[in-house]
RNA sequence: GGGGUGGUGAUCUAGCUUGGUAUGAUGCUAGCUUCGGGGGUUAGCAGUCCUGGGUUCAAAUCCCAGCCACCCCA
């Protein structure tokens, strides 16, 4: 026996989830902590994401770049609020082959700095702006202790786009739409349902105005930051000299935004998706949409059953389904199923002897378990199948996660239910750092996100600390 | 930052208390038989017992340090 999933979902989520990722072959452990390696399935899942933000970045002008991964310690270190939030965890390079560098390099936490020192280069009018730029690559922070695949690691696998602009309002705009093209790949493309909304002070991303997010509710009522979407104002733009002429022959600095999505994002659809007996994919991402599995009783019968398949095969492939067929004879039918649920591919067809006769399909559903039958002849309907899984997982996911949250006004219930992650909890809040701090300390929970839309507020005062409540925030612990 | 648990063929694992030739299964290779939810059988292959140091006639086993993974607390 292959070892399958040992433990249960609901027993033990992150034991679990760990077993899921390196059994069904996405991820595995290197020789260095913090550093996992991301094997071919699991990297298939990505490149998908890749695909379609690319689309999406294109579609409003966005182009891909690839900016150093060194940074010097003294271009790092121009914007204060930037170097202070990031310098506990920076990897530096101090030597080149044996001599020391006089001055070290860090390997980049993120590039914000290195990219603007080029921008104040490149931007001198008006007719410059704005400069969207993306790039995909690895950032290195050097987490101390806990490492978790895929949600905490020292390398990061991400795409950072990084966006200058005239106006104060622009800049705004771009971080807000950024965030709605991440809610866009978390639950059209990963069928993740998303809170989206912008961070409290305490939380926001060191050098910025305002950080928007998107996160996720995991089965255990944690909250996963998946992508975060940061208005930098002219804080960066001050500290790299980033000035451009304006329409009235002035000079003025620009406003800049930075963005970026990691793989995180398929830390929550595992989580979010996934059952004891693996992954479920959904099928805009798996791999493999359609599995194909031959069924022989007769080995008289063989030739015709796989020739069979093999066609079957072949007009999905037509179709542009990602199909499988899975002729090996070294492993039995039963094996496969295993293996196939485990690698959370969406539609597994099996092909026997009665399917060869009857010039139809018996088809099985990872997400629900259902079975049915399809024709030869009208083979189409397994794409529009597809598509039902692709918005029926979704909607499956949403409304557990509406089920997860809980408004709360009564603080003694609030700190019970944050505690004890019976919920994620949704109050109206002050806003305060302080109050944050307190919060932490007495639940280790944080604020996850403020929604954006103007909501009617919960309560006139601050769940925890009783000052005049400013907004309603979501409550969490998270990983 | 503090504390804890674990690491044995590719994988999972017994052995460790009480030091003395390395246990079983999975796997892999070659057959035969099977095949609609992890099938059976025969033969073979497969191990720096995480790394380094110490104690000892002798270390997977005891001691120390490190690495990796996991858990709890801050």
């Amino acid at each position: 026996m292959t070892d399958a999933i040992k433990t249960k979902k609901s027993d033990d989520l992150i034991g679990w989830y760990n077993n899921v990722l390196i059994e069904s072959g996405m991820m595995d452990f290197s020789a260095v902590k913090g550093f996992p390696v991301y094997r071919p399935y699991g990297y298939e899942i990505w490149e998908r994401i890749v695909e379609y933000l690319n689309k999406r970045f294109r579609e409003l002008g966005v182009k891909n770049a690839y900016f150093p991964l060194l940074i010097p310690e003294s271009i790092l270190s121009k914007e204060s609020q930037h170097i202070k939030g990031f310098t506990p965890e920076v990897a530096w390079v101090t030597k080149g082959g044996d001599r020391d560098l006089d001055e070290r390099l860090a390997i980049r936490p993120t590039s914000e700095t290195i990219m603007y020192d080029s921008y104040s280069k490149w931007i001198k009018s008006y007719r410059d702006l704005p400069m969207l730029i993306n790039q995909w690559n690895t950032v290195v922070r050097w987490e101390t202790k806990e490492t978790r695949l895929l949600l905490r690691g020292r390398e990061v696998l991400w795409q950072e786009g990084h966006c200058v602009f005239e106006t104060a309002k622009e800049a705004d705009a771009n971080a807000i739409a950024m965030t709605k093209i991440y809610r866009d790949v978390m639950e059209k493309i990963l069928a993740v349902p998303v809170f989206y909304g912008m961070k409290s002070e305490a939380e926001k991303f060191p050098g910025a105005e305002k950080t928007y997010t998107v996160e996720t509710a995991t089965p255990n009522n944690f909250m996963i930051q998946s992508a975060t979407s940061h208005n930098l104002g002219q804080n960066f733009s001050k500290a790299f000299e980033i000035k451009f002429i304006d329409r009235q022959n002035n000079w003025q600095y620009v406003y800049q935004t930075s963005w970026g999505i990691s793989m995180r994002s398929i830390a929550a659809m595992v989580m979010v998706h996934g059952d004891d007996n693996g992954l479920v994919l959904p099928p805009a991402v798996a791999p493999i949409q359609v599995v194909i599995i031959p069924i022989v009783k007769d080995d008289k019968k063989k030739e015709k059953i796989l020739v069979y398949a093999l066609e079957i095969k072949k007009k999905l492939d037509a179709m542009g389904i990602r199909a499988h067929l899975d002729d090996r004879d070294d492993q039995s039918p039963g094996w496969k199923f295993h293996q196939y649920d485990l690698l959370g591919v969406p539609i597994r067809l099996d092909i026997g002897e009665r399917e060869e006769g009857s010039r139809t399909v018996s088809a099985k559903l990872r997400f629900d378990g259902s079975k049915d039958t399809f024709e030869e002849k009208n083979l189409i309907e397994i794409a529009d199948k597809l598509g039902d899984i692709q918005s029926q997982m979704f909607e499956n996911a949403r409304l557990s996660a509406s089920k997860k949250v809980e408004e709360i006004s009564d603080k003694a219930e609030f700190i019970r239910k944050l505690k004890k992650d019976e919920k994620i909890v949704k109050a109206a809040w002050c806003g305060r750092e302080e109050c944050e701090g307190k919060i932490k300390e007495e639940t280790g929970a944080i604020s996850r996100c403020i929604p954006l839309d103007n909501e009617k507020m919960i309560s006139e005062k601050c769940v925890y600390c009783g000052e005049h409540a400013i907004y309603n925030a979501y409550f969490s612990h998270t990983y």
